[in-house]
DNA sequence: GACAAGTTGAACGGCTCCGTTCAATAAAAC
DNA sequence: GTTTTATTGAACGGAGCCGTTCAACTTGTC
């Protein structure tokens, strides 16, 4: 099972073999119908006949390509793996107080994550890494690690200029996210619905906890409010 | 949907309605055999016949007792969040100071967290919840809200003792928590091994982040190590 | 004992859906 | 033009399972 590899393993130009070859365009076609039915309705409730019908394509043309239902699972995580990946670059260079960046990065990082349509993806990715392992493997690598080490080498970074003083920056890295989250993760998933008020709250709180804990300069305002 | 309500509602000694009452036995046998089977092969996977054949019982008095898969479903969660209710209590006298009391709660927390059967069982609920929010919504009362309350009260007491100073105990008491957890929670949800030494090096680093914001005496082991 | 209601086993209808087969057709390589 | 391979539409086999029905039996109340 080769989820998420390099996008492009093989393509040495072997002779191409002889015959009609793939429609690209049908692929890709047959890929975004299946996301959207996987992600939305959930695998169980996914028909391949309905994804066929939604890419235009026949559903023979599907198992011939793909070979199976969990194949073309498959290949729909890792396409959004694929676009997964270039959502986590952090300004190294940006204006403001230490404080200031902390609570923009935070806001960032929530407003992401909370997105509903990553709630789905999770929720889908979550369900069916118990029978596939792999898959929660690949998410975790494309997204929540990849997060981690680059806000871990803002963090050094800020710690290099004197802005902090972080003895465990990838630890650090996951205080901060965790504390951001708090428990409107959990809450989130179980269908509570989380205020922006709330949301403001928790990254205001995990600033301000952040701050005490690894900031250089006297925290000015340890009990606001 | 009446999920997780007072448990007996009317149990008023009403005349019992003559002839053969239904088997409370049976009932339970049901409800456990339900529970088993839900929470550890998921609802689509379930089949009703193969939960009477584990309670001993015929698939009809099922459907006579609960009507629905869906109602079964709900019956046994509704037990399952019982049970979860006796797990909140935290003693307000501990011994040792406040650092070894929280590293202790901590420890707890992530150790009842953690436990497989509460990563399939917040499985099945958030899975569920997606068509019955009612669902998540329970399960959010009886676990997660009711262990911040307790958690929350603990705090303020020992804030009221002079150990700690916290603004807001129910932001701290989350936020504890979800240093406790870190990325922990996600990798576990996507099945990637966490190892005891992770697990602790995360409670060390809340319990000295959470004092570093909350103690009042100045701390110890800022820079440990 | 008469009545009412739960329990059982078996069978059935109905539904959804996966994955395959087949013959016909289209598109590329040689 | 020939060969090779992909695509299509339709149909089929097979499986799993929900929920119902029925007749017989059991267990309780009156």
């Amino acid at each position: 099972m080769s989820i998420c590899g390099s996008s492009e393993p093989e393509h040495k130009s072997v002779r191409r073999k002889a015959g009609r070859p793939f429609d690209a365009s049908k692929r890709a076609a047959i890929v975004d119908a299946a996301a959207h039915h996987f992600f939305h309705y959930g695998y169980a409730a996914t028909a391949i006949e309905q994804v066929a019908a939604d890419a235009g394509v026949s559903k023979v043309t599907i198992y011939n390509q793909f070979g199976d239902k969990r194949a073309l699972f498959v290949a729909a995580v890792e396409r959004e793996c694929e676009k997964l990946r270039g959502h986590f670059s952090i300004e190294h260079a940006a204006p403001g107080s230490i404080r200031d960046r902390l609570t923009a990065i935070g806001q960032a990082i929530v407003a992401f994550l909370f997105r509903p349509e990553m709630l789905q993806f999770e929720r889908r990715i979550a369900a069916e890494t118990e029978a596939e392992p792999a898959i929660g493997a690949a998410f975790l690598e494309a997204g929540p690690w990849r997060m981690k080490h680059g806000f871990a080498a803002y963090l050094s970074h800020a710690v290099s200029a004197g802005e902090l003083a972080i003895p465990d920056p990838m630890l650090a890295a996951e205080q901060f996210v965790s504390l951001c989250k708090g428990m409107g993760d959990l809450e989130r998933r179980f269908g509570a619905i989380v205020t922006p008020e709330q949301r403001d709250r928790r990254i205001l709180g995990a600033v301000e906890m952040f701050l005490a804990a690894y900031g250089t300069t006297p925290s000015l305002a340890p009990t606001d409010r």
